[in-house]
DNA sequence: TTTTTAAGTTTAGGTATTAAACAAAGTATT
DNA sequence: AATACTTTGTTTAATACCTAAACTTAAAAA
């Protein structure tokens, strides 16, 4: 057996003793520090099997004693805490983009740890290559003596594309010419650890409602979280759980129809969210107005093509361009017709706006709520709280590591 | 205590034997009729334990041997059967509408038994008689002597409104006039059984739905219920369960944006498709067309007030009436337009069309397909199953019922 | 008849939980 | 200081439920 399985879960237990594990270290991270004491009285079961769950939870380095505290009348209690940093377990979650490859080293609290940026090599990037960078990257981030080596839970893998997350196989993955690719059992050959592999948009999604909200009882409640870029894509959580869909596309609200008869868009509909308020239709728009109203802005030299990048556009709205800010607000609108149908249809209680649109703050923020306010049910839009994404890049890596920590208290209902 | 008792549920039970009661209840429902090896073999579990669960069924009037079979070699073994019909438990399933209380009494398949059906007094409709009169209903479905009524294992009510399924309260029921009616509390107290209240789509759409697929395991792809009439509303089950939302408002499907800048909805939004393809709004724009277009359609008398209930404009629909049919295309093209978002958002493997609409056939399943093929996206439209829904006022009952029954063997993670 | 085979039950042993007794380590009281 | 409570954590005995294996029952095959 290889060293990467020193610290070997446990392979059997009931399903009774799964309950009260994940019940005792909820329950212990939520007030911790604790003593067993009150672990056993806050979820019921008895001192005497809080006692032995503790201790196999100490085995297996997922929580520590921190020594008595001052006594309450009688013997003093004995603290317990989930270890915190490399000494406890850790996961790695790791975000492939266009040109980066992005590992997040997360503690047993979702922390982050340490983390890595690699730029990827130009020209096609082989499944074999990332395996190996992966691989290279899971050793920077932990080094080869490192205790978090030893006690990694997982690795997750958050990549653009289309991907069937039971049995890890990106499916689809345009940007990097990939078709039926299974990375997940290649990372797992490799790497010895459990994979997931999942759609990076819903891994920031996890990433991001674990941050906003991140109470070990995952709410009932649906969460939203919308990343508005290039492309317009959306994620779902209930009860803390992807909505993955029948084929794995579900959350695709960037053809979603705002403009019945409107521009046509690349997937043969029109008038589609996408087509009229993604970052291309905004940079567009934006040249157009500007032709048209105020061609000065448009500095270039005389017979120059007016280029101009997303990016760009983007620093325009911050820097508070008038022109860029109408842009923005026309959008809003937009995204405000397709968001109140599903505010309406979904009833959550949680929306993030995530995604390079979504970083300009009240530009979107003020004519979308306003809008919201026009078209969405008086009901459901008040259970809303509508908020901007926090973790930027790290969203992904975050999601997926915390993803796999909470694997660890997961009760598994086989079949 | 009192005779409803008599045959007592199981009051504590672990977790284990919680999962393995369901598993065996799942598989013989499945197999059935079915020895107890066969179960053994199916399920994993040793012989012993299938027996002693197997004699637990039997006491709680579940399940039944129906004698020995013809040997395999051996001993001949014994085929074990859930109990049909009255000798079983059964659930009893109410729909409240306008007008009418109508009781379905369904046995442990899920299958109906009996129902009937009372025209409500006119007038405002108290809280309290309609717990009269559903007790009274309970009655007349079983009969006081009547095996039934020993073994019900609850009763459910379906109500036109804003229900918490959680508490039983019924928030709002407009038609009603209703507001914070804590029914299941009232029903439970008079009947001494478990009782469910729900919103009546949602109800409906579970019926359907486990019409539509009733396999023992509820698929965990997303299945939509919509309903089509005065209002339109919709369900969303996803894993066998409904979804509620943050404010138990899920699901309103008839106030997504379709025509922005239409016409004005009674919610305040303009172009809900409620505005434009709700009944009214289909039986004013055949009375726009018809004055416009062929006068003489609207035979009535001189000064004559042109007055056309949403019935007699589906039987023209139904009787092929051309410039009908062209109005439920029109709104066919406008149901795509929000069902074609909904599709690509929730990737659903099945759409049951509900409600009065649903029910005039090809007139709105043709254009609706068609429609569809242009907006939706082609992977999700490709898992979709498109189908009309067929329990037409007996879903709402059979769906209640078949939840109190499927109840029977639900695992319950407390907290 | 006797042997074999299969279905169902009983029994012995293991895991996991709880209540109750007990040990450890303090505070409060005399 | 000695004694009496208190509280925490552990050990112990009883219980629930599972499994493997032995056993009983009842048929087919030899």
């Amino acid at each position: 057996m290889t060293q990467e399985q020193a610290t070997h879960q446990k392979i059997s237990s009931t399903i009774q003793r799964q309950v009260n594990r994940a019940k005792i270290l909820r329950t212990l991270k939520m007030l911790q520090p604790v003593a067993r004491v009150d672990l056993a009285r806050e979820t019921g079961l008895s001192r005497a099997t809080v006692s032995s769950i503790v201790d196999e939870l100490v085995m297996e380095s997922l929580v520590e004693e921190m020594g008595a505290t001052a006594s309450r009348g009688g013997r003093r209690p004995i603290l317990l805490r989930v270890i915190p940093g490399r000494e406890g377990r850790c996961a790695i979650g790791f975000e492939l983009s266009r040109n980066n490859l992005t590992g997040i080293l997360v503690d047993l609290h979702g922390r982050v740890i340490a983390s890595h940026r690699d730029l990827l090599p130009a020209g096609y990037l082989e499944p074999a290559s990332l395996v190996d960078l992966i691989q290279e990257q899971v050793l920077r981030l932990t080094g080869p003596e490192d205790p978090a080596i030893r006690g990694l839970v997982g690795v997750g893998l958050g990549v653009p594309g289309l991907v069937d997350p039971v049995t890890g196989c990106v499916q689809v993955a345009v940007q990097f010419g990939w078709q039926n690719t299974p990375l997940k059992d290649m990372l797992e050959k490799r790497l010895k650890v459990p994979v997931k592999v999942m759609n990076s948009v819903k891994a920031a999604a996890l990433g991001e409602v674990i941050y906003n909200h991140h109470s070990p009882e995952p709410s009932p409640n649906p969460r939203l979280y919308l990343s508005l870029g290039q492309g317009i894509g959306s994620a779902l959580i209930i009860e803390g759980k992807l909505l993955s869909g029948a084929s794995n596309t579900a959350g695709e609200f960037g053809h979603i129809t705002v403009a019945p008869g409107g521009p046509l868009c690349t997937c043969g509909n029109s008038g589609c969210l996408e087509a009229v308020a993604g970052l291309p239709a905004l940079v567009s728009r934006y040249l157009e107005l500007a032709r048209m109203e105020e061609p000065s802005r448009l500095t270039m030299a005389p017979g120059e093509f007016p280029y101009l990048t997303s990016a760009r556009f983007l620093e325009a709205v911050a820097a508070g361009d008038s022109l860029a800010g109408r842009v923005v607000a026309e959008a809003a609108e937009q995204i405000a017709i397709a968001l109140a149908g599903v505010i309406n249809f979904t009833n959550p209680e949680l929306v993030i706006l995530g995604g390079p649109l979504s970083q300009v703050g009240s530009a979107l923020l003020d004519p979308l709520t306003q809008a919201l306010r026009r078209r969405a049910l008086p009901l459901p839009l008040s259970q809303v709280r509508l908020v901007t994404a926090s973790l930027g890049a790290n969203a992904v890596g975050i999601g997926l590591g915390a993803t796999l920590i909470s694997q660890l208290s997961e009760v598994v209902l086989s079949r």
